[in-house]
DNA sequence: AAGGTTAGAATACGACTGTATCTCAAAGAT
DNA sequence: ATCTTTGAGATACAGTCGTATTCTAACCTT
């Protein structure tokens, strides 16, 4: 048989290739030229894992979900719930380099999907995701009633956040603490009775 | 003199069919020609009220953060806070047909503004107008403190609340129902001393 | 009425797009 | 050692892009 390469892993590698380029330079930088360049590759070269843009932009989609997904499998849940949670949040803000490309290829995606019903499968697939593991951490915290409402509005609050802070850098440490003042409000603090707060 | 025509009405007009080509088919199926077509223009046209597309889009970047600042104003500040804070999210959120469109074109062009420094710029002069009349409002309903601080919060959440419907139209209401008790717990009710409920 | 000015259309240009096709070299199987 | 399969590169093609240029027709001013 012929020369043998680990398919997967070189899609992945692609993939990985574009998403920072949609971090750096946009999605509408995006051809199979430039991705192919930012590999090292021949156009053609990369033709041979993805026949069509299409399948290599929703492919990354995915790639980009997955990881998202792990971050969220890796925070430590031994921490109280609010710091474990902020925690969280704060590793899908664009707080530095590696963040910031993750968020703003989530951003371009999700925006991309209001026009491409694949995407938006895509990305309704790791809300989805997202949502539950959330909510279920919610409830095993206490937070037993509305719990998936409020995850759904933790997740838009972070959201909202990080696209606000794609094109103001300058604002990075005050929303942050906006973050937080908002995750107090919202998530009451379970070692302090609340009708004894102020 | 030549022919007299309304040059700055008629840029609005080919701004707002930009706007509506945006929300339609999403900001990468915007060029000259496109544009033009949706005015009923030719190319050429669409070159005498703007010399170049980037020209264009930042022209519509500044017509939309307008139509987001008129709808501001018009919100009926005599109804209770939360019930107005809450009808004046609504008509920021991609409920029905024209709504969609703004939040679509205003997301599309954040995202953009990630790469794009004039219009990352327009997009902050529209966020600070926004969050300062928000907050002297909510000063002004006794929440003295932190009032920035809960603006900024309200903005976030509401951003992402819209950037979700944007590919999940079938929770549309669930939504809406997640955005009034988010909103809920983060205004208390002033017509309710914080102690007594439950 | 003549002339200057501009809106609008048409056209042209080089660059880039996605995709299909072709060639070549390399590697495993017989 | 030969053959076959495949990764990778090169090239080709039709289409679209943004922009510059050219032309015509309509209007206002003098």
């Amino acid at each position: 048989m012929p020369k043998s390469v680990d398919r997967e892993a070189q899609r992945r590698q692609i993939g990985a290739a574009l998403l920072q380029l949609v971090a750096e330079r946009g999605l509408d930088e995006v051809s199979v030229r430039t991705v192919a360049a930012a590999t090292g590759r021949s156009p053609g070269a990369v033709q041979k894992y993805f026949r069509t843009k299409d399948e290599m932009l929703t492919f990354a989609a995915e790639l980009a979900g997955e990881r998202i997904e792990r971050r969220m499998a890796e925070v430590n849940t031994a921490l109280p719930l609010r710091q474990a949670l902020r925690d969280l949040i704060r590793t899908t803000l664009p707080v530095d380099a590696e963040r910031r490309a993750e968020a703003t290829a989530q951003l371009a995606f999700a925006v991309h999907a209001a026009h491409h019903p694949r995407l938006a499968a895509i990305r309704r697939q790791v809300d989805q995701d997202i949502r539950q593991a959330l909510a279920t951490w919610l409830e095993s915290a206490g937070h037993e009633t509305h719990a998936a409402a409020l995850a759904d509005a933790v997740i838009a609050l972070s959201d909202g956040l990080a696209l606000r802070m794609l094109y103001t850098p300058q604002e990075h440490e005050h929303l942050l603490t906006v973050l937080d003042r908002a995750l107090d409000t919202l998530i009451p603090d379970p070692g302090t009775d609340r009708h004894l707060r102020e």
